[in-house]
DNA sequence: TAGATTGTTAATCGATTAACAATC
DNA sequence: TAGATTGTTAATCGATTAACAATC
């Protein structure tokens, strides 16, 4: 079941954030009761062209054909939402609540364990029905649960502190929200969202417009 | 004071979202009492090289020097946040809480004036501290006030509704939370967050590792 | 001055698009 | 069968990197 093209070299990141949109689209032509998908139709959905979408799947290996199941199935298994991720959330600040109650991805089988805080006072505590712990006890938790992503809701200044945690803990990634970029490496993956920096783009994209408007 | 480059065509996707990278670590020099930046000091800061640092500079029609103030300048003209920004948040949920009591960029311009829901129990209440509104008098609300961003954090069978209303309502931009691909047009900018998918990329590199892992 | 750094052009590299024979 | 769609290779296009004279 191995895909050979994964064997090469990663794959671009350009694609690796496409295939997600595949994933969610496919899912709802499912849903729709569709019966067939085209290379046409999602790049229609996706904003794409077919040509990107026979390239994309090809460039990862190839689906058997393009009916919805199949797809879902091929992309849910090149995503890894095959089995379950155990995860948690430090930070339980509005940021980490939102994320906590955020039940988007809980249906491709991501499931939150334990929040961590400094506020002694939530210890013990629960918020959107998650249990808060003591970050001292971070470290502990990690070597006795196994947790494949952490999720960093911290402010900018403990994330870096976190991350090594999450590394020493043997955790498969983060998905950092704390504005500093963190780096993937052997270790670990990181997935920075930074959602100042995409409201600083939305800032220029309308500010470029502007101009470009005004002197043309 | 018109960017020249500017005028050509739009900036490439790439770049723009490292221009906000740029404009929070100059900030982070210049907060740290830098008395100047270098391309190679910023590029590895950003995780880039000091050649693209020039090239996307020199892109954006130059700089006149590096002192980090001139540098946060200039790439606050280019961000557009030299002016305020007044933002509406659609939808007081969770994720809309998260993204008002989300202060990170409330330094740089962004003002969020109202919170609009079609919760009535919430109407004329407030959540940290801004107003909570109906969602039926947004048409009627940014017809009368000054507008530039909505914020979309509705369940997704809305979101394009919303988005029509920004465009009435004559809006510049759009930043988008809802599971859906909102496009920009002429009309109106819109920048699409997907949390979800991010996770996905996430979960997508840390199985792309471990295949690769075990068949080397 | 010498060393480092910039601005800018040219070369390279990689990603997207086009093309089209094979398949549905 | 005919028309549409795919898989795959080749061509194009654009973004990143390299190079280096000019400047600090």
């Amino acid at each position: 079941m191995g895909n050979k093209a994964l064997n090469k070299k990663a794959l671009s990141d350009a694609l690796a954030r496409r295939l997600p949109a595949y994933y969610r689209h496919v899912c709802i032509m499912l849903a729709e009761g569709k019966q067939t998908v085209t290379s046409g139709e999602l790049a229609k959905r996706v904003g794409n062209t077919s040509a990107q979408v026979r390239q994309d799947f090809f460039t990862c290996g190839g689906v058997e054909n393009y009916h919805p199941d199949t797809l879902k199935n091929w992309l849910s298994d090149l995503l890894g939402i095959k089995e379950e991720h155990h995860m948690v959330v430090v930070g339980a600040g509005n940021l980490g609540r939102a994320i906590i109650s955020f039940k988007d991805f809980n249906n491709d089988g991501f499931f939150i364990d334990a929040v961590f805080d400094n506020n002694l006072m939530l210890d013990g505590m629960q918020v959107c029905g998650i249990p808060v712990l003591n970050v001292a006890t971070l470290d502990e938790y990690l070597a006795a649960n196994r947790t494949d992503i952490v999720v960093i809701a911290t402010p900018a200044n403990v994330a870096e502190d976190i991350l090594d945690k999450a590394i020493r803990g043997g955790v498969k990634g983060v998905w950092n929200f704390a504005p500093v970029d963190l780096r993937s490496n052997e270790a670990i993956e990181v997935q920075n969202v930074h959602l100042s920096d995409s409201l600083l783009t939305l800032s220029f994209r309308i500010n470029e417009k502007e101009h470009w408007k005004s002197e043309n």
